[in-house]
This record gives C-alpha cells, structure tokens and sequence, in this order.
DNA sequence: CGTATCGGATACATCTGTGTATCGGATACG
DNA sequence: CGTATCCGATACACAGATGTATCCGATACG
C-alpha cells in the first residue's frame, strides 16, 4: 500500500517498455509466498534459490526471470510483508475504529489491541528478525528496518496521543514519545520469548501486563 | 566456570586416553576467539569454515582436528561466552556486592547495576541473536538457550528478592519472579534498538528508564 | 487466427566450500 | 637426546549451488 516495490522488469537494451505482463504477476507472487514459508521455517542463511522456487513450484528460470539474487527476494519479502503489518496495525489503532469504546479510559482498550494487534504470526517474527540481524550489520539495510519501524511507532503514539487525556504515564516514561517506543521495546522483548517458547497466548498476556505496567500509574 | 563443555578429544579405535595437550588448547582457544569476531562480524549463516581458520591464522586443518562441523564451533562459542556472562551478571548482582549500597532504597541501585552490566557488547548481542535464531527453528537448540536465559533471570531475581522489603512493584507487574522476568524482556527489547543503532550509551539510559517504570511505583 | 514477444524450463559450465587422506614438523616423555 | 605420538598443513576428490545460454510453450495484440 505504502511504499510500493516497483515491479522489476527484465533489462532492456533499448529504453522501450517491455510489452509486460500478468502471467508474470501470478508468479513473482507464488514465489513471494513460497519463500516466506521457507525463510519462515529454515532462516535466511539457510536457504537456496533452489528451495523457493520448489516450494512456489517452479524451476530456477523463473526466479532469474524476476529476480537478480536471493537479497533481492528477500529485500521485496520483507517491504511487502512489513508494509503489509504496517497498515494492519495502523488502521486498527486509528482512532476512527475506536467509536466503539464509549467512555471509560480507553488505555487498557488500546493495550489490548496493541496486544493482539502486534503479536500476530510466528512466522512473520522469524522472517523479520532474520532482517534485523541482516540490518544490524549493513547500515543502509538498518535504514529500511527503521522505515518500517517508525510507522509502527507513529501508529502507537498517534493513538496514545488521542487518548491523551486519559493517559497518566509513569514519571520515567515521561511523555507520549517515550510512551510510544516503551511499547516498541515491550513489544520487541515478548518477540524474543516468543521466539523461543511459541507461546502465543501467553506472549499476549504478557506483553498486556508489561504495557499496563508502562503505560499506568498505580492509582495515588 | 559452570557447566564447562568437556574438552573434544580425536577419535580414539581403543578407550587409552590420548597422550594430551597443551599446544591444542591454544589453538583451540584461537579458534574460538576468532570465531566470536568473525561470527559477529558476518552473521553465521555466511561464515565458512575458513574464514574461521583464516581470522585464527590457521588452515582447515586445524579446524577439522578440533571440531566436526561449524555448528559444533558455534555451539561451544556459546556455550564459553554465555556462561562467562553468568557469571559476570551473578558477581556483579550478588548481594555481597551491594554493601557499600548504605542505607537509602537500592532499587535504583540495583537498576543501574542491571543496566550496566547486562548491556556490554555489541558484538555479543549480534552472536546471541543468531543463536536465538537457531534456537527458534530447533527445540534441541532452543533448551540450551533457556538455560542461560534462566541464569540471568535467577540472578535478578535473587537481587530483587534480597531487595523486596524495598520493592513497590506496580501491580501488573505482580511478585519478584513476575519483575524478574519483566527485566529481561526490557533487556530484549533495548537490545533490539541497540542491535539497529548501535547507540550502547543511548540503550543504557533507555533501559534505565523502562526498568525504573517496570520496577517502582509512582509516590502514592 | 496469426504472429511477435514474453516467461519459464532445461542443460551446461563454473565456482565455492566441504571432508578426508596423508605428510612432516612439533611436543611430550623417558 | 631419542623416539613415539600428536597436531596442524597440504592436496585432492566430491558435492552442491550459482548463473547463463538456449529453447519452446504461453500469452498479448492486431
């Protein structure tokens, strides 16, 4: 939706446009599918160009057909799934799909849905951290990430902000900024013990209970 | 110092003890220490064999007489620098440790402790995290990495515990083992940050800050 | 429906990394 | 100081993955 990866076309000596496509569409799409489920089960480091494309059910032509190495899937994996996520948790938090709410103090509500909007698919948690790590060790990938991240971290802090007069956050939290990478960081660490147990139900719980932690104030 | 990985020794036809070492722990320990740079340097999944060998000034062949395979190279890495850090972590949160911590309430104390001691190194961080990556696909993995994740947990919760006549633990937030666990999930999420950025000073007084909402409450 | 272009399959050349067998220098020990 | 054992170096055979050149069926378009 955001930030759209532009179709790669094949190279061309001339500049004319290539006479294009749909069969093509239908394939990079099979192959973007096929590898989350093998970047999701094996890690990046341990997976094939052969390994895509027999999972997407094709040969190695079609992936040299669409894509120049397996970074460059990799890369349009993640911008997609990520931009994906990202309007996902917007249009959850948007304060438009809060009507419902009523009156009460509406922070536990947004904690709940921070909750369960977040912590959605392992898989996606595998993939993504398997960027990270790429990120943390080449800086223009680490800018990408942030990209990503910053929405996220806007979504939050748009939607503390509109609730900010219900909000009394703890002094060390300070304001709705820090609030809004608190939960970032919340978030982040119930990634990784989800990652390692696969306890989701309990990572949400979790991850509920720490967010009330840092987003309250005992009552005085 | 804890569960210290037995020293491999060849394969021997008869049970006779090989006749032993002293230029093998060398290299050995040369191995290893080159692993951990060149692991953190570029990520496991594209580390060779040789490029150990190469960064520790040898050649395969002193790789393939003191391991069978990178894997069982990077296990025992772990295994040395985790349990180094438990022991650092454990030292540095004794109680014994805390005497000249005078009278006043020690939770701040204790808060910059952890902060400081938890957050050391990058380059670990970068080769923990490939590990937890590999513990998430493989359970086997995954128990190992429990282990010393429960290490350093036990040790904040020690300190806590010794602490908790002190303590105002936010109610979400619950008891001292609920706390402890709190602590290290904080730790993971400013590890995260930390891994993007590379900002350690930054993630120190970050940590601080979450650790200081998660672990007091706010004057009643 | 005919045809020009496209997209994926196939086959091949190449390269990189692995594992093993063997050799010669180093080290422990009498 | 001599010698038996050990340990790392070297060379080689092999397996697996990559990238490319080419071919043929599929698809868009007149």
């Amino acid at each position: 939706m955001s930030s759209p990866t532009p179709a790669r076309q094949r190279r061309r000596p001339d500049g004319a446009a290539p006479r294009v496509t749909k069969r093509r569409g239908r394939t990079r799409a099979r192959l973007l599918a096929a590898a989350f489920e093998v970047f999701a089960a094996k890690g990046f480091g341990r997976v094939r160009i052969e390994d895509v494309c027999e999972a997407a059910g094709y040969t190695r032509g079609a992936f040299y057909s669409n894509f120049d190495s397996l970074d460059e899937l990799f890369f349009a994996l993640y911008d997609e799934r990520a931009d994906l996520i990202a309007d996902q948790v917007t249009a959850a938090l948007s304060v438009e799909g809060a009507v419902e709410e009523a009156a009460g103090p509406p922070i536990q509500a947004i904690i709940e849905r921070v909750a369960a909007t977040l912590l959605l698919d392992r898989d996606w948690l595998l993939v993504k951290t398997d960027f990270l790590l790429y990120a943390a060790r080449d800086p223009a990938v680490a800018d990408r990430l942030a990209a990503h991240r910053d929405r996220l971290r806007t979504a939050v802090e748009q939607r503390l902000h509109a609730a900010r007069a219900w909000l009394a956050l703890p002094p060390a939290i300070g304001d709705v900024p820090g609030a809004a990478r608190a939960v970032v960081a919340a978030y982040d660490g119930v990634t990784i013990q989800l990652l390692l147990d696969g306890d989701l139900p309990a990572a949400r719980a979790w991850l509920t209970r720490l967010l009330t932690a840092l987003l309250t104030r005992a009552r005085e």
